[in-house]
DNA sequence: TTATAAACTTAGCCCCATCTAATTTCTCTC
DNA sequence: GAGAGAAATTAGATGGGGCTAAGTTTATAA
């Protein structure tokens, strides 16, 4: 059996393993995971110990195909959580994030395939971010591109917005801002500020770029009109 | 904070002094716990430091008003779970206690609230316990009676029956018989074996005493006819 | 009232996940 | 290709929860 804290470790080397798409440094891992180097280290031999990364000192750690599976598990908990939370218990879109990121090691997979079996098998979490079916295939997002990619006058719709940000997530609401929404940009600066309004408002909503990136858009292709 | 397991133990102790009416011996605890005789005198020792328990070396332990409401508010979880689950989530009654044996710690109370509102604050579990109040109150047992109190003849309405033990809830509920059945007591025995017939079937079901003994009923007043 | 069995505690060990401090390895620049 | 600085690892400690073996205390019964 693997404990609550080697689930988060191989989730947080999926995330990370994702975005980098190289060997995960001990010292990301750390800072993730908000402990400390040497903490780092020794999980992860152990991990490598149990076969579920491949870790070569000095070099960083990569899943293995007995790691990945075991971290799609965890996301699959915690995406269906935050959906059912939602949609269910009438969590806030900003509350899910902590209580779904201690349930999913407690779920059985039977709860999990029960509550999904509840929502209709939902293809995304409120975030946008795709559910890993019950045999674990994630659809990849259908776009790379992010707001920050795009240019004044394009009309988007925001696909996913990360999940980890109380904050941010309550700000985005507020302007009506959600998966699915379209907004256009109206204005970008130099000093990276985009600027853009949902669709159907004359509300102008702005964003640093550094959170832009973080929200992933498609653009529309059938253009505005 | 509480380790799960330390909640566990005070759950325990809230369990076995309820029933004992008396301090919880350590062994009583080990033996509940299902760990050995030091592991149990090292644990008191923390909660005693915690102010959860009161401990005398030799003499077992109490709960403190400090540690009454966190095991109420485990049972709570526990009990809103296991209602839930089998009326939400189409768990069959004999599958609910593992999976909230689990989750009971790991819910916050906010979560627990939502569920008891979903449910309409329903004031027993599936197994027929009550269910504490979002303020921690409980409404004790209708009856002291149990099933092996009965005489040949009694008409008695089901009260409540354990819910740790997996067979026997399979073997009740094949048998038709769940908190508020009425069954009729038909035959006892010199060797502890009571048999009833479960109200409007002819089907005979024999439990041993001991097991007879763990199920309560309330006589019903306004006799057969 | 004293011996002995049962119950309980202490002592000392293990594994888990973390930490700080000290050391080693890597990498990058000159 | 040598050396400085950054990154990673080892060493050794801590606290949580558990274990076995050994030593106390309590209770019982002669």
């Amino acid at each position: 059996m693997l404990s609550a804290i080697m689930e988060d470790y191989l989730k947080a080397i999926y995330y990370l393993q994702d975005e980098t798409d190289e060997r995960v440094r001990t010292s990301t891992l750390a800072e993730h995971m908000d402990v400390e180097q040497p903490s780092v280290t020794s999980m992860v031999k152990k991990l490598a110990e149990r076969d579920f990364v491949h870790y070569e000192p000095y070099k960083g750690v990569v899943l293995t195909d007995t790691g990945i599976p075991v971290a799609l598990e965890i996301i699959r908990h915690h995406r269906l959580l935050e959906r059912y939370l939602t949609e269910r218990l009438e969590y806030d879109w900003a509350e899910v994030h902590d209580e779904a990121d201690r349930l999913e090691h407690h779920i059985s997979s039977q709860f999990a395939d029960r509550i999904a079996e509840q929502l209709g098998n939902p293809a995304v979490d409120p975030h946008g971010d795709p559910i890993p079916t019950a045999d674990l295939d994630v659809s990849p997002l259908q776009s790379g591109e992010t707001l920050a990619d795009q240019q004044v006058g394009d009309k988007v719709r925001i696909e996913r917005v990360p999940d980890n940000d109380p904050d941010l997530l309550r700000y985005l609401s507020e302007h009506g801002i959600t998966p699915t929404t379209v907004v256009e940009i109206v204005e970008t600066t130099s000093f990276g500020m985009v600027t853009l309004v949902p669709d159907g408002t004359d509300e102008r909503v702005a964003l640093p770029e550094e959170v832009a990136r973080s929200i992933t858009a498609q653009t529309l292709t059938g253009d505005s009109n």
